[in-house]
RNA sequence: GGAGCAGUAGUUCAACUGGUUAGAGCACCGGCCUGUCACGCCGGAAGUUGCGGGUUCGAGUCCCGUCUGCCCCGCCA
């Protein structure tokens, strides 16, 4: 090329005035006039507009005529002023333009599927296929500039906390519990497998044991489950780990970590310290362990009206032990039939046997459950709930987790529904004191919460055989806008208890030894105590952008059932390959 | 593993209750145009209705299967 460029398009400014440089990059759009032509070059940095005039070398004209979309090109000229009706206040660079004395077309592009300028031109399918071209949209590059801002200041802040970077391998041994491993095949120990890590838990908290005692690490990893919009196979976390801490020490650290992070990446500030709320408070008050705190519309405990009601779904539940919780819905007595089944139904794809619903005009209640409903008992949920003519009441009566869980998703759907969330609103909580372990029905056996390197709550450690659904483990989420946005524990560093919490999770002694050894070995040789937290950085980088789908800030994701349709993985493999790994593949057809 | 929605021109969408030659915007191609910036005006080309099967005189439309995309439940220590 001829044309190098000397400068980007942000630079182009009033003091470059009358001074003729180079700029190279993409023809975002052409608009030819006949006489005139102008384009718009971009680049990664902005826009800047090109006028081709007619007194121009009828070889640099032809040329400027054929120019189409997304040709690659260099321009040689002079910076002006537009004239004052021409200025363009939707660009930056909008009151200067480049008059062109030359031009290059480095490389033709074929016509795109879809217009760069105007991303909604194309469907999330076709944008994935042609990823490289999605990225110049200016909306990628923006989230894409967002993430590296987010991630350089991580490194800054860990690293003037004296934090160190270090690596961890991702061929790893697959352990028990927790996600679905991917494996991968070793050919030079044909039959053996290596997993890729799910988190790099056991490295780090073997980095603590070797006395590194503030690790951290932009980390990938890798869980072959399901996806979702805000879940990858493969995703990035801030990992970290510290030595001679607890809780406080954690979270204090994680608050200005975030607190730097939202700074740098969006210029807002956050006030420190975040409120916490403790699990169980949280599920009573918002129906879910990670609240969207940004809206009010709390949960208020029903039993005693419904002792007071004759509606017997309500008298048998509380019978049966189970629990009769209420959303107050300001307004929703303006609800059509409709809108009521939708959110039932919505509740009962969340696990809620039915939602019990009442409105409440001037005449008293009215609907859904009103008839069970005496002058005494609707006084008594107005005057608990500061309702008004014009509410409505939305009623689960189940089972304290699974009727909490349901009432939040359908409390999450009425913000939504309702704009009671502010937009541009940071609302982050801690959320603390989980139960350290949870009934799996499908094992029959009890598993971690958290994970098994969670240390149970030190007071309540003679508890952990005869009551271990009681005991609370020293994990804290740190929730954001109705996102799980990090989540870490105190560590078990003693080889007696963590053996203990292996036989917990019915995981027997020679397992342990066989998937664990190397750890519980390590707390034999002077283990620090130690914990630690890890934040989904894709995720944190997605509520910081905007946006509702994780796609958006990884340059590269995979759909839904875990394709990129750009490259084509994943994909079948030759023959020769299997081979040398000794596999062979079972034959899907005969199945069916 | 389960539920819902979608798949029609390069693309974004339309096409009534099954009925004429499957339409429109943008993009594209050709022409005109000296201050445009979603430039404008005139003209043109453009279709395996995701794929396979079925029902019917007739299927983009109905049925069955399948694939893909999105969203959700399960799953995600």
């Amino acid at each position: 090329m001829k044309l190098k460029r000397t400068h980007t398009t942000d630079l182009i400014n009033d003091s470059l005035l009358g001074q003729e440089l180079i700029l190279n990059g993409w023809l975002n759009s052409r608009r030819d006039l006949g006489g005139i032509i102008f384009i718009d070059l971009r680049d990664r940095y902005g826009l800047v507009q090109v006028r081709f005039a007619d007194d121009l070398p009828k070889n640099i004209l032809e040329k400027a005529h054929r120019l189409s979309a997304e040709d690659v090109i260099a321009v040689k000229g002079t910076v002006l002023a537009r004239p004052e009706a021409a200025v363009n206040p939707k660009i930056s660079s909008g009151k200067l333009e480049l008059l062109a004395s030359d031009l290059e077309i480095l490389n033709k592009a074929k016509t795109p599927p879809f217009e760069i300028s105007r991303r909604e031109t194309g469907s999330e399918d076709l944008r994935l296929k042609y990823r490289y071209l999605d990225l110049r949209t200016t909306e990628m590059k923006r989230n894409l500039e967002l993430r590296s801002k987010a991630a350089i200041a991580t490194r800054n802040f860990l690293s003037g906390n004296r934090f160190m970077e270090i690596e961890t391998p991702f061929l790893m041994k697959s352990t028990p519990e927790g996600a679905r491993d991917f494996l991968v095949p070793s050919r030079i120990n044909a039959g053996k497998f290596y997993a890729l890590p799910q988190s790099p838990q056991t490295y780090k908290q073997l980095l603590m044991v070797s006395g590194f005692d503030r690790y951290f690490q932009l980390v990938k990893c890798f869980r072959d489950e399901d996806l979702r919009a805000d879940r990858q196979l493969e995703f990035t976390q801030i990992d970290i780990e510290m030595s001679f801490v607890d809780e406080a020490d954690v979270q204090e650290l994680s608050e200005g970590l975030l607190k730097h992070i939202v700074k740098a990446a969006t210029g807002k500030a956050m006030e420190i310290p975040f409120p916490k709320l403790t699990w169980e408070e949280a599920m009573e008050k918002y129906g879910s362990d990670k609240p969207d705190i940004r809206f009010d519309l709390p949960i208020h405990k029903a039993d005693d009206f419904a002792k007071m009601s004759s509606f017997g779904v309500f008298h048998s539940a509380l019978e049966s032990g189970n629990v009769v919780r209420v959303l107050k819905v300001s307004g929703g007595a303006s609800f059509s039939r409709k809108q009521i089944d939708e959110y039932t139904s919505l509740a009962k794809i969340n696990g809620a046997k039915g939602l019990a619903w009442l409105k409440l005009t001037e005449n008293g209640g009215e609907g859904g459950i009103s008839k069970f409903v005496n002058d005494e008992a609707l006084k008594a949920l107005i005057h608990q709930t500061k309702a008004e003519p014009g509410d409505c009441f939305f009623f689960i009566a189940d089972e304290w987790e699974t009727g909490l869980t349901a009432l939040g998703m359908v409390r999450n759907a009425l913000g939504k529904a309702l704009n009671l969330i502010p937009e541009d609103a940071l609302a982050p909580l801690w959320v603390t004191e989980f139960p350290l372990l949870e009934f799996d029905p499908e094992e029959q056996r009890y598993v971690a919460r958290h994970h098994p390197f969670t240390s149970p709550r030190l007071d309540e450690l003679e508890r952990l055989e005869t009551h271990p659904a009681e005991v609370k483990a020293r994990a804290y989420d740190l929730v954001l806008n109705g996102y799980e946005i990090a989540g870490g524990s105190i560590r078990i560093f003693q080889k007696d208890l963590q053996q203990r919490m292996f036989r917990l999770l019915n995981i027997g002694d020679d397992e342990a030894r066989a998937k664990f050894g190397f750890l519980l070995d390590a707390f034999e040789y002077g283990a620090p105590p130690h914990g630690g937290i890890a934040f989904g950085f894709d995720r944190l980088v997605m509520i910081l952008a905007g946006s509702d789908s994780i796609r958006e800030l990884i340059a590269f994701p995979k759909t839904t059932t875990g394709q990129s349709p750009m490259d084509g993985a994943p994909d079948t493999v030759s023959q020769k390959q299997l081979d040398e790994l000794k596999i062979s593949l079972i034959r899907e057809k005969a199945a069916k």
